[in-house]
DNA sequence: ATAGAACGTTCTATAAAAAGAACGTTTTAA
DNA sequence: TTAAAACGTTCTTTTTATAGAACGTTCTAT
């Protein structure tokens, strides 16, 4: 843990508390942590426990990531990650991803068989996607579907991007 | 901070660490903590500090907020277990989830608050869902988006469903 | 003005998280 | 068959995160 997200998850800390108006007691207080603790830790030293983030992330009512991030997660050679979520069971064959893409990033992909779709869903950042003739862009929340039985792409600009990504191949049969 | 979470937070560890093919020693060495400490967190014991869950979260090649999410329903009472995946940083909010209903489940959700969207893909089995009076169905492969500021249901017949969903929680000061 | 309360910081004491050593067991290799 | 290595657990020791008390300071109210 480097100093830097130390300092960080203090200053998110501290930020979340003034946006609600409480002053460093009163969060103390309600969190049911020792104000000395708080104090610290929004200074950006310590190292807090999973309990003390959690009853403070509660607190605050904000989603146990936010305090830490943001998130460095190790990237691929291409600046782009991807894991596998679940694989459908069913026809059609569907892949489900979590994907995370860098900043000022382009990924090429060949085309799937014909018929194959793909959904996403954009969780974080900023991100064109599509066909390479007819691409879109999508911001937090948003979600598209293209045919991705041609050549497409993903790319980002400035900011990172973390989307989930369905691949639903063409039900062997089906008529395109 | 329950035992509950705690217990999540071993199995998340031990079922990513298998997932890789890993020892707990080669884990242990990898992210530089000491394998007493990390069996002792497999265990469900024990309250790891926010460097510890730093270490093994960028060891495993796993976004923060996944290893201590709590797998909110471990298939309770309702047939329903979801699992967070990721959660964004950005505005909106958006938290995204895997999520498996038993055959036969019918789950009722409270409104999130005014102009929450939910997005959800299906990954296998056969699923209704959206506002409870506006449901459509879906099956393997195929996406919808309804609002979620409203009280709504997923529900299931002979088959299981897998679906990955999202929740986009309304921009604050966004006009709705 | 002045007493009182609340603020955030910095002490000290205690509880517990982390590291390292040692253990018995299982796997691997000679 | 045996020696060596790796495994996961459980000790002991050390480090440190937490709680609580005490502090000086800044508001508030009389």
């Amino acid at each position: 843990m480097d100093a830097l997200s130390l300092s960080t998850l203090g200053h998110h800390l501290q930020a979340l508390r003034v946006e609600r108006g409480w002053s460093l007691s009163q969060l103390a207080s309600a969190a049911g942590v020792a104000k000395s603790n708080l104090s610290r830790l929004e200074q950006g030293n310590g190292n807090p426990t999973l309990d003390t983030i959690w009853r403070l992330a509660v607190q605050l009512n904000v989603p146990f990531g936010t305090l830490v991030a943001p998130i460095s997660v190790p990237l691929g050679e291409d600046g782009v990650q991807v894991r596998l979520i679940d694989q459908g069971t069913d026809t059609p064959q569907v892949d489900a991803y979590w994907m995370r893409c860098a900043p000022h990033t382009l990924r090429h992909a060949e085309p799937h068989t014909p018929g194959t779709l793909e959904s996403l869903t954009l969780v974080s950042g900023w991100l064109e996607a599509g066909p390479e003739d007819a691409t879109r862009t999508l911001t937090a929340g948003e979600s598209m579907t293209f045919a991705a039985d041609q050549p497409h792409l993903y790319r980002t600009q400035e900011a990172w991007a973390t989307l989930l990504l369905t691949v639903v191949y063409a039900a062997p049969g089906a008529t395109p």
